[in-house]
DNA sequence: ACACTATTTATAAACATTACAAAGTAAGAA
DNA sequence: TTCTTACTTTGTAATGTTTATAAATAGTGT
């Protein structure tokens, strides 16, 4: 599955003539096999092992180039650092406002908001994002 | 209508307890006028005429302050620095890849996908924000 | 294997935002 | 009104993220 994956992104890589580096393999595939939204950091960070020198720039100079063949997203919470998520299927973002904890879940169709938003703006509409904030079941728990 | 938007800020803070101060006046004063969705460093250099010793880190904390009891928002798009919103009636932003320019525009409800997202997630749902990205009429027309 | 060009690296720079301490000031009490 | 106290502002320095740059390195097609 994630081994799936990873090979549709690194043909989607090669059809866009962007080269493969033992680099961009293992970024790509520490966020694909994560499951979850890491920082720029935390993805240099955890490739130090195999990585010892590889630079901060890289990571983001490689997030830039997915972001731009459309592997990747960059999600901008209030946050100082941005997170970023593989594409994979259309999903939303739930987030805790007390531990930070994202969670993916699905829900089908906000076209319509797309639509209204055409006629009424006259933009012509290419994407949208959405999220919801709110206290996961922990934070629920542990009482204030 | 702007003059009662802002009685009306000055009362939320007098009943917070916070200090109404006239630096917090004009940047309040600033975020209702203007239409737009200034970041902290357009607030701070729009003001400059009027408060030439401000300080930058005077807008910030205020900035700040106004989020805690809730007369602004905070929004975070790619961009480098923040945008901030004056709190009125719910409604969304649809933002222009090319130019960015922003727009308001008004939707009713998307109570449903917060429903949902409480009954497949288990979080409390307090608020969700969206956006929608596209071309802005006049982008459309000078072609690239 | 070669050559060409994209990529990596290391470092410095840019930028937004926050922290801090000293000086100043709003707001209620006397 | 004046006083007092705690909150704010200011100026500056510090922090942290992200980008720019130039030299060294390494993919990729021939």
């Amino acid at each position: 599955m994630a081994e799936e994956k990873l090979h549709e992104a690194i043909d989607a890589m090669k059809s866009s003539g962007v080269r493969i580096t033992p680099q961009r393999h293992a970024i790509l595939e520490h966020l694909i096999q994560s499951m979850s939204h890491p920082t720029a950091d935390e993805i240099y960070k955890s490739l130090e092992g195999k990585f010892p020198n590889m630079s901060v720039a890289t990571v983001y100079n490689n997030l830039r180039v997915f972001k731009e063949i459309g592997l990747v997203k960059e999600l901008t919470y209030g946050d100082s650092s941005s997170r970023f998520d593989c594409v994979t299927t259309d999903h939303y973002h739930i987030i805790c406002d007390d531990c930070g904890k994202i969670v993916d879940f699905h829900y089908p169709g906000l076209d319509e908001v797309e639509t209204l938003a055409e006629q009424v703006t006259g933009f012509r509409v290419g994407d949208h994002r959405m999220e919801i904030y709110g206290k996961c079941p922990d934070c629920q728990k542990s009482k204030h």
